[in-house]
Parts: C-alpha cells; sequence; structure tokens
DNA sequence: TTCAAATCTGAAATTTGTTTTCAATATTGA
DNA sequence: TCAATATTGAAAACAAATTTCAGATTTGAA
C-alpha cells in the first residue's frame, strides 16, 4: 500500500488549477478533511464541490467517502510515530487545549508518570512494606491534608485485609495514639513533601515508643521518611504545582494497590477467602 | 490507542437487541462498515438505518462519517501489530508473580485502562460539567463508601476554584440537602455502579427541587445516570472483583482532574489568578 | 399483578451531502 | 487564428444520512 498522501503529492504539480488549490489544501491538513464535508472543504480550499469529485476520479478512490478513509488510514496509521517532545502540561490549561486534546494529553501524561514509576518504586521496599503489614494485626494510620484521601482509602483496603486500622483525622490524636504503639502494630504515614510538622511528631513517637514506620512520601530527603523503617517513594513531579493536578494523589493510591496486592500475595488460602468475603461485602453497589 | 470497538464491546451486553445486532456485527467485521452505507449496514446486521444512528448517538461519535472515521483509525492503527492476547490481570496475585512483575503489570493494566477512557470520556460531556460547574457557585456532593475518597479530593478541587462545597459524609443528611437546592447550585453524586440507595434518593431529590445534576457512574444503564443532566461515565473494568485493585479509583480522580482542568480552562486570568492563591496556600506542606 | 412511564423499533418524511450534467470559459497546439 | 480539448462551477438529480412519529415493547412503581 503506497502511501495515499505520497500519491497526492506526486500528482500536485500536474493538476489544474482548481483541483490543486484542495490538493495543497489536503496536504497540509491532512487530517481536516476527515471533519468536513465535502462543501465545506472545497470552500476552505477555495474551490467548489465538483472538482473534489473529479480529485477524487483522478486520485482512483471510489468517491468522497472513500476518499476520507484512505486519508484516515494515512494519517492515523502514522501517528504517534515521531512523537514530539512532549513539553506538554507546563500550563496545558493555559495553552487553549480543547477538551479532547486535554484528555488526550492528560492520558498521556499520566501514561508517563506511572512508567517513571516503574523505576522509582523498589520492589524490594514494598515487599518489605508487605511483609511489616502482613505480620501486624493492627495499622495506624498518619498523615493530614490531600493524604488524607489516599489514608481514607488505604484504610478500607487494610480493613479488608482483615487488620485493625486506627485511623483519626486530627493529627494531634495520631500524635497521642503514635506513643502507644504496641508489638503487633505499625504505622504508616503519608506526607507527599515528607515535611509536615505535625505529622512528623507523630513519626517521631512511634520511633521513641519502639514501633515499625511506614512512609510514602516523594522521592529524595526529606524528615519524615528518614524516620521510616520501609520508605515507600513516588516521583516528583515538578508540574504539580502549575498544572494544579493530582497526579501525586493518583501515584500514592496507585502505590497502596501494589501494596495491597503484595499483602495478599503473602496470604494462605484461607485468609484470602476471608478477603474476598469481607470484599463482596463492602462493595455491594456503592 | 486501542479503543473504540473496545468501548463497543463495553457496552454490547446491555445493548437493545436492535442495536447489538448491529454492535454484534462491527466487532465481527470490523472494517467491514467502512465499505457499506448505513442502510447496506443495518441491512447486513439485520436491522433498520435508524437503528445505526441511534447507536452511533450511544457511541458518542458525531454521526455515521464519523463513526467510519473512528472504527477506520482502530482497524489500520492495529494493523500489523500482533498484539499478544493480554490475559493479565486475571488473578494476578493468585498467579505468583514476583513482586517487581506484579508492579510492571499493574503499570500496563492501568495504563492501558487509562487509554481505553480516552473513547469512554466525552469531551462535550466534560465540557457541559464544566459549564455548568463554572456557573454554579455552590456544589453539593453526593456519594458514599468508597466514593468518599473521591469526593473529599473533589472536595479540595472545587474549594481551591473557588466554589462553595457541601459535604457531609452522612447520605442522610445529603438527602435533606438535595431538596433545597437553588438556582446558583449544582449537584455531584458518585457511585461505581449507580445504584446506591440511599445515593439516588438524594438525586431524585435533587431533581424534584429542580436542580442540575452531574453524575460520575460506570458505563451503561444505571439509575443514578438516568436521573443526571450531565453524566460522566468511565469503563467497566470487570475484573476488579477478582483484582481487589482500586483501579476504579483512580480513573474517577482522573475524571475530575480533567474536570478541574476544564473549569480552569473557561476562567479569566483574574479567577485563574485567585486559584493559584488558594492552591498555594492550600498545599504548603502536605 | 396492574398500570403508567419510559424505551425501543422501523417506516416514512425530511434534511443533508454527493455526484452528474451542462453551458460558459479557458487553454492548447496545429 | 481557430478548432479541439480541458477546466470550471452553478444547478439539477441523486443518494445517503438523520429525524420524526406512532405503534409495540419493556421496565419500574404502586
Amino acid at each position: 500500500m503506497q502511501s495515499f498522501l505520497t500519491l497526492i503529492e506526486q500528482i500536485e504539480k500536474e493538476l489544474p488549477a482548481s483541483e490543486r488549490k484542495i490538493a495543497d489544501y489536503v496536504l497540509q491538513n491532512p487530517s481536516a478533511p476527515l471533519f468536513m464535508t465535502m462543501t465545506e472543504l472545497s470552500a476552505a480550499a477555495g474551490s467548489s464541490p465538483a472538482i473534489v469529485v473529479r480529485l477524487c476520479k483522478r486520485l482512483n478512490v471510489d468517491g468522497y467517502s472513500d476518499f476520507k478513509i484512505r486519508l484516515s488510514r494515512e494519517v492515523f496509521s502514522n501517528e504517534g510515530k515521531d512523537e514530539e517532545p512532549e513539553q506538554v502540561m507546563e500550563n496545558f490549561y493555559d495553552s487553549g487545549l480543547s477538551t479532547r486534546d486535554l484528555i488526550v494529553q492528560y492520558i498521556k501524561f499520566t501514561s508517563k508518570n506511572l512508567s517513571n514509576l516503574e523505576s522509582v518504586l523498589d520492589p524490594k521496599t514494598v515487599d518489605a512494606a508487605a511483609e511489616v503489614i502482613n505480620k501486624a494485626k493492627t495499622v495506624l494510620l498518619l498523615g493530614q491534608g490531600s493524604a488524607e484521601v489516599i489514608l481514607s482509602d488505604l484504610q478500607y483496603k487494610l480493613a479488608r485485609l482483615g487488620k485493625n486500622v486506627i485511623y483519626s483525622k486530627d493529627v494531634n490524636l495520631q500524635i497521642a495514639q503514635s506513643y502507644s504503639l504496641t508489638d503487633d502494630m505499625v504505622a504508616f504515614g503519608i506526607s507527599y513533601f515528607g515535611e509536615d510538622q505535625l505529622v512528623n511528631q507523630a513519626a517521631k513517637a512511634v520511633k521513641e515508643s519502639g514501633g515499625k514506620l511506614i512512609t510514602l512520601t516523594k522521592i529524595g530527603h526529606n524528615h519524615l521518611s528518614r524516620l521510616a523503617d520501609v520508605k515507600l517513594q513516588i516521583p516528583a513531579s515538578g508540574y504539580e504545582f502549575r498544572t494544579g493536578s493530582t497526579l501525586t494523589r493518583i501515584l500514592q493510591i496507585f502505590v497502596t494497590d501494589v501494596l495491597y496486592s503484595a499483602v495478599l500475595g503473602k496470604m494462605t488460602e484461607e485468609e484470602k477467602t476471608a478477603v474476598l468475603r469481607r470484599w463482596n461485602f463492602s462493595v455491594t453497589h456503592s
């Protein structure tokens, strides 16, 4: 299948003026005709519908809709071949993107960041975290602000895994609880920057009472993860501020998801069955 | 970007008989319609042209020729790729995957589902939702259970956009509030299955009081989205039950993220500046 | 179970878009 | 220069897509 656009290019030079207008327009906007009627196309190119038909004939296609199909085949099979360097997302809501493009770019952006996660999230660390959680009977959750969202979700997950979960949204209460950690408990702290004063105070309390601490922060040095026995980390997006996106939230949920599965993987068959029972109950119809 | 056929597959089961005939025919002969008129296609599938139009509408494409274009895009972009059958994720925690592989598969799985979202999430609908929210002064949030997580996140987003947000976790209170919707308010209901009795009751209350309702559910028929003025939809994963993954949560957050950006896109410069101020304040160091 | 409301269906009418026709105009080559 | 040939676009004819509508069916509420 020789390229259709190439074919147009090749005959373009010896086309009569009016047909050439159309050919030129198509060569410059190969995907545009897909969304135009013949009349629109001819108007846009400064010609008339009859000419479009004649051009189709000359190109040996079966009519205008066949023309469109050949064109779309061309356009879409090339799509994504020479991806441009993606400075996308810099300030995407200012860039006048259509909502469709916004969605597409956003999907790309998120997928790309998920891929990055593969190199940042260390399997051994996930395993270690799963191990600790698996052994613990009770999990104490630490965090506030936007981390609450993730913690609530984690609360569901852990409950489903059969853990007792202690989670109060008030950080001061969290701190109080952190001082009374016992052997069968583990604390799980979430904070993107790892620099929340109060959360860190709770983490210190956990260490002082000799308890285990798992943390989930962005990659790099920070006070929270320094205190941790197991440090889960997600990439720092950098764009977060400007875009206002909650990519961070998605990555955090993703990590807790993986962790959930990892814990499940360590369980016995009966334990897994129990998890399924809890799950079926908790889902019902929400 | 393989997803238009996936979309058809997803809704196929709950299509009315006559539309299903056509969907089935297309699924079995994905490239056939490209060379057929609507009448031919409907005849081949044992249905009528009007039904084809209706199916196009349901698929959120712009008419039969748009349908053809989407299809050709699918057919031709896949040509010669030899996708392997991907039975991944069926029961991945039973399959003895190493944690590294678990992460890798999970990333693939999530990315793939994000791609599916592209054909399920209709830009026009997102636009409509953004429009409604932009005009409203106050947003009332509806939902419970695992949707709480998303609603809390949404609460942050909306607050940052300068909206008054009314969100009580107690559904009964939500219902009560729903009866007193005023003109400058809009309700936003989230429920994966769209079949939560109490949430639906709140939604009905919204409609009875003449208010606007935006919903976020899985794709397909359900009582909640039926009541909606604007229906946002995410793909049904199917695996959700067995895997216990919270993919749904990720997709939901994703949608609200896109919506956030879409609303932002509709704002004036001063309004955007105000949003940034709120954002910088709200993030600080959590 | 019964009834009202909502949804589905396909034939027919309508609208929209494509293709052909044709007369006027321009171009070519002897 | 002047036939022969090719190009053009307006309008007519045609074809296909879309909407409408009224009857049939299904669904949901009481």
